[in-house]
RNA sequence: GUGAGCGUAGCUCAACGGUAGAGCACCAGGCUGUGGCCCUGGGGGUUGUGGGUUCGAAUCCCAUCGCUCACCCCA
């Protein structure tokens, strides 16, 4: 056994996982060109205080999940646990908000939260992060949502479901949080034990809950919904409206809450079945007043996340297929130390060309040299030996096919290159 | 952080108190210079780790670490 392993939460992406993952950013380029986001890349290490004030204190996120330590210099610093409060200091410290509005920014990198891992969940894992600043027009939430579903169409995902809600904002919020704390008041002696801590802690969690005797309660429970005030209530109308109008399926979930303080107004998530228990591949929502948290300017922003892990696992639960790269072309065989030297020029050549090449090491027998020749898929064995050497014709061995010719040494790659046409080599 | 199940070869698993095995994979030979199929052979393990019970532990007990699943929460 080994004396290092991966530490817990975190994986190796082997070989043979990375065309799905080649395929997902493929989509994300394509997709991303189509909305007109351009790509910023953050650190993974940021000051602990800017996920405090973003996050938000109280949030599951920062109070456990976080991975801080203090750096030799004395800072308290943390592994990124998302990234919408990075790429908001990125925008505000390099003048961002010059540029024509919406600012529309992407990302794709590894964030970082300790949680027991399980089946679909990575204390470290990769996310495609979306980010549209300066804007507060329905049009972009509308915008934004599609794009997540534009990503998901692409790669070939089915069964997706785009959950959405409105959390409100400063102004209406705290009413909501004060009526339904106010309907729990006379109810905690039936909820569970969770739900009144909750009740104590994070109210609007409360609707969240899936214990069984607490679902009477919130299906009788006050719905944010009706409490909007008219700004919020009119961005969601028109927002769903913009969703009809596109004919984009959506299920308003009104027990819909997410786990950052920032966001406000639209909430959403996309949920898909094939992870184990979880089900959410992407998960966003509108934050207009981030940014003035973090010392900006009142600006408004919107976007999301979404996990390629997980969307990993969903195309391979939905058996979707994905492009593998090409094998290489030719394999070069060859017997004595000579004919080795030879092949190690010859192989250099074939690549000079664009043919994709592989030579073999060692001194090993050619039926070894064959198998592995056959194993790699490559589609045809340059054998060099003493013979081929003294006669300087050498053997072109087609494998698909059994056929077996001879070729005079100089003409070796322009023989194989016209076999070969039509062939795509990149 | 809570609960449950499981840790044996690179992988999937057997042996469940009495000499650690199989299939796949790998390497070689059969075929002294010709792949896939087949046949034969070979290499590979302090049975996660540490302690205990026992004449004897992969097997029983304790601890610890890890993995998986569920809760919590999320991507």
């Amino acid at each position: 056994m080994a004396k290092f392993k991966a530490i817990r939460g975190t994986r190796d992406v082997l070989p043979e996982e990375w065309p799905y993952w080649d395929h997902i950013e493929r989509a994300i380029r394509k997709v991303t060109a189509l909305y007109g986001y351009r790509k910023i890349a953050t650190p993974i290490l940021e000051e602990t205080g800017l996920y405090v004030r973003g996050v938000g204190q109280g949030t599951d996120i920062v109070d456990k999940e976080m991975y801080t330590f203090e750096d030799r210099g004395g800072r308290s610093l943390s592994l990124r646990p998302e990234f919408t409060a990075g790429i908001m200091r990125a925008y505000l410290e390099n003048g961002l908000h010059v540029q024509p509005k919406p600012v529309k920014l992407y990302s794709v990198g590894p964030i970082f939260r300790y949680e027991r891992p399980e089946a679909g969940r990575y204390r470290q894992h990769t996310q495609f992060n979306v980010e549209a600043i300066g804007e507060q027009d329905p049009a972009l939430d509308f915008e934004v949502i599609a794009l997540a579903l534009h990503l998901f169409r692409e790669i070939g995902l089915t069964g997706t479901r785009l959950q959405i809600n409105s959390t409100g904002c400063p102004r209406c919020r705290p009413q909501y949080v004060s009526q339904l704390t106010e309907y729990y008041s006379t109810r905690l002696d039936v909820v569970c034990s969770d739900c009144r801590r909750r009740f104590e802690r994070n109210p609007l969690r409360l609707l969240d809950c899936k214990v069984p005797q607490c679902q009477p309660v919130i299906a009788e429970a006050p719905n944010i919904r009706a409490h909007l005030c008219s700004e919020c209530r009119q961005h969601f109308e028109t927002l769903l409206s913009y969703l009809d109008a596109a004919s984009v399926p959506y299920e308003v979930n009104p027990r819909l809450v997410r786990g950052l303080d920032y966001y406000t107004k639209t909430v959403f998530e996309v949920w898909v079945q094939g992870i184990g228990s979880q089900n959410a591949i992407c998960g966003g929502g509108r934050y207009d007043g981030l940014i003035e948290e973090l010392g900006g300017p009142p600006t408004p922003g919107i976007g999301f996340g979404s996990g390629i892990e997980r969307l990993v696992l969903t195309l391979q639960e939905q058996n979707v297929p994905v492009a593998s790269p090409s094998a290489p072309a030719v394999f070069l065989a060859h017997l004595g130390e000579e004919a080795k030297r030879v092949a190690l020029e010859m192989v250099q050549a074939f690549r000079a060309e664009g043919i994709p090449a592989l030579v073999s090491f060692g001194e090993r027998s050619l039926k070894a040299q064959l198998r592995d020749a056959n194993r790699v898929g490559a589609r045809v064995v340059v054998v060099i030996g003493e013979e081929e050497l003294r006669d300087g014709r050498f053997q072109l061995k087609w494998l698909d096919r059994g056929e077996q010719t001879s070729v005079p040494r100089e003409q070796v790659i322009l023989s194989v290159k016209q076999e070969l046409r039509g062939v795509a080599l990149d």
